[in-house]
DNA sequence: GATGAATGAGGTTTCATTCAT
DNA sequence: GATGAATGAAACCTCATTCAT
């Protein structure tokens, strides 16, 4: 499971615990602050008020302690979709249009919210799958978590689909929202994000409930 | 007007022309094989077959360079969008709801054949947007023609359009159709492009065109 | 108050502060023998038996070891000329005409003995001292401190002067010594340094004290 | 004579002549500016308006340019002491204590005029004494010439002199006028120059003339 | 002759990693 | 365990010089 190799020390004690995540966490910062390529293990053992070779006593090298940050930070997503959303998505009773409708802007906006977490550390790892393998099974692991959630949601409410292909229509829908919601949160805009969202939610729910 | 500095040789002999032109497309490979980060000026010269103080006398790292390979890229791409369509879509009739669809169609398709040019070049592009505000600066350019484009002709069938607002529908359309295509064309799948790209029609169709 | 740049290690464990110790002394040897410009960093690291990389992190390049070699140098010109001379010059009793010769034989003695430490060294620095603005101020400091040295020496016996203009004074007589001497010091002569010494000591002595 | 070496041209057709010396006097000006070691060929070259080859084909390297520079600089310091002078230094008649006064004046006067044709270079060409054997070479021949000519008109006037050692007082005066007047034009002093050459010239005079 | 393109040795600098204390 | 000093391979970059056109 773990990715990090044999000589890599595995903290059993309370210290050496605290020690590995205060690892975990300088990396972050730095990689939102400079990027995974700008950074070297030498900072962030500064960043974390340790010594070089501390460093390489937890870890062999950066990589290890990137992906540790990518499963954190998607642990983190997960965790604000879910409970961020002003219903329980997943669980609400979806009787009139006007549901189907409150359904796809409590997603947006918990879509939203999630990417407000770390916009910077997000387009580090989306960056990263393209050239680093080890990242790309990971990422591709925890898209395909996202993945099958959607696809669930859309079975669920299947009767109410106007769109047949549910497998592509969870592709399409969920690509679209993230990298749509992604550049709001990464770059300044000319238009206000409140009409982008809204008319993505448009798209979203004329898509998958009117029947043409 | 180019970003390459003053120290950078501007050749006049067709000798030199030939040059800078042969570390570019070796640059462009390099990029596309092992990625930005993974290249450096020395290999760029080598497959060039040239000494790397050559490769300096053009350009004053593989910055420039990269910038330049992003220039001819965005080039190729809009002659792509702009010349594989099967019919010319900026100035196509439309008069009755299948021309709308052919539309659609003849997009999406173009933008496909558009994003086999080079997905991995196209990966680097979209990745170094993220960690250098030279690049930023170039592909949002580049990106704002795009954007302009998709508005125009927006506006130009806008009596036919099921949305309101042009310019966010133009950069959520834009923005989902690239990033679906660009994974189809960058990964391997496990549903058919094919299927994706029907689906993906229908959405724009859809949001587009047809009044709930 | 410390030229070297935030990257430059700061020693603290005492093998650093000898390591960085040796790494000037090397310089100095090198600068002396080759010359600043016929130097390089790789050299001194292998001079102080260190690899090229423990250089680069005491030190940015070779100019803040060249800075550190002339404060160095600076120090213990300055403690040669006070030491060196028979009398204490600064405190010695002037009563009559032989006291002020004595006094001038002791000064002059004992910067020719200051100019014994390293004169290829002292050609460096003051060759350095029009091509690199740091090195400049740096020794203009320093200049600064021996010509108010010389100053508040005149002052202190300004009733025996015949000169007016103790300022412009101490200006011609600290910058022809200097020079005088240093040349006995760097080049073979054909003139036996003893008779230019005679000389120079009359010359100061009839422009500093006797009234025409 | 010449210190190139067997593959420079020698130029007999006048526009070679003509090249030749576009070549010195942009070496002549880039010394100046940046100073021997901060110039390369090919900036001399561009300079001068000509191709990289072209210097080489003049030239071995930028060496013998300099010493060529240095030549041109000592021809018309020499000029300039000569002419510049009110009166005929050397021819002057001496019939009473203020003739040797003006003498005195006349010299340093005219030395601080030759001092202001280029103090940039003047610095670099003292500079590279120490550093290459054949500037030192030309130099010290140079200067020999200078010593001389003091001696002789020393020895004309000997008459008068209160100093018994004319070589070593030839040596002292001549390298003590030089020292301070270049520091004059090098640098932006306090003091200002007027107040420094008066009490020169009343060192020189005192020195040579005023027997104790 | 003149041109400027090309060379590549050699200097400069970085940093992942090891290791003595 | 922790420290931070030291390493050296490998990158970066320059420039004196050569050479094809």
């Amino acid at each position: 499971m773990d990715i990090e190799q044999s000589k890599a020390r595995v903290p059993v004690q309370s210290r050496g615990i605290q020690t590995k995540s205060s690892i975990i966490n300088a990396a972050k910062e730095l990689f939102e602050e400079k990027g995974y390529h700008g950074t070297n293990s030498k900072e962030i053992a500064a960043r974390a008020g340790l010594a070089t070779g501390t460093f390489y006593s937890y870890f062999n090298d950066k990589k290890p302690v990137f992906l540790e940050v990518i499963r954190n930070y998607y642990r983190e997503i997960t965790e604000t979709v879910l409970s961020d959303a002003a219903v329980d998505i997943l669980n609400m009773e979806i009787r009139k249009k006007e549901d189907l409708k409150k359904m796809i802007h409590e997603l947006v906006r918990a879509l939203y919210n999630a990417h407000s977490i770390s916009p910077k550390l997000h387009r580090e790892i989306t960056a990263m799958i393209y050239s680093d393998p080890e990242v790309e099974t990971l990422i591709k692991g925890e898209e395909k978590n996202s993945m099958n959630a959607v696809r669930a949601l859309l079975s669920k409410i299947s009767g109410r689909l106007a769109v047949k292909d549910i497998d592509a229509a969870a592709e399409i829908i969920l690509r679209s929202s993230e990298e749509v919601i992604h550049r709001l949160r990464m770059f300044e805009n000319t238009i206000p994000d409140e009409r982008i969202l809204n008319e993505l939610e448009d798209m979203l729910y004329r898509y998958l409930f009117v029947k043409v």
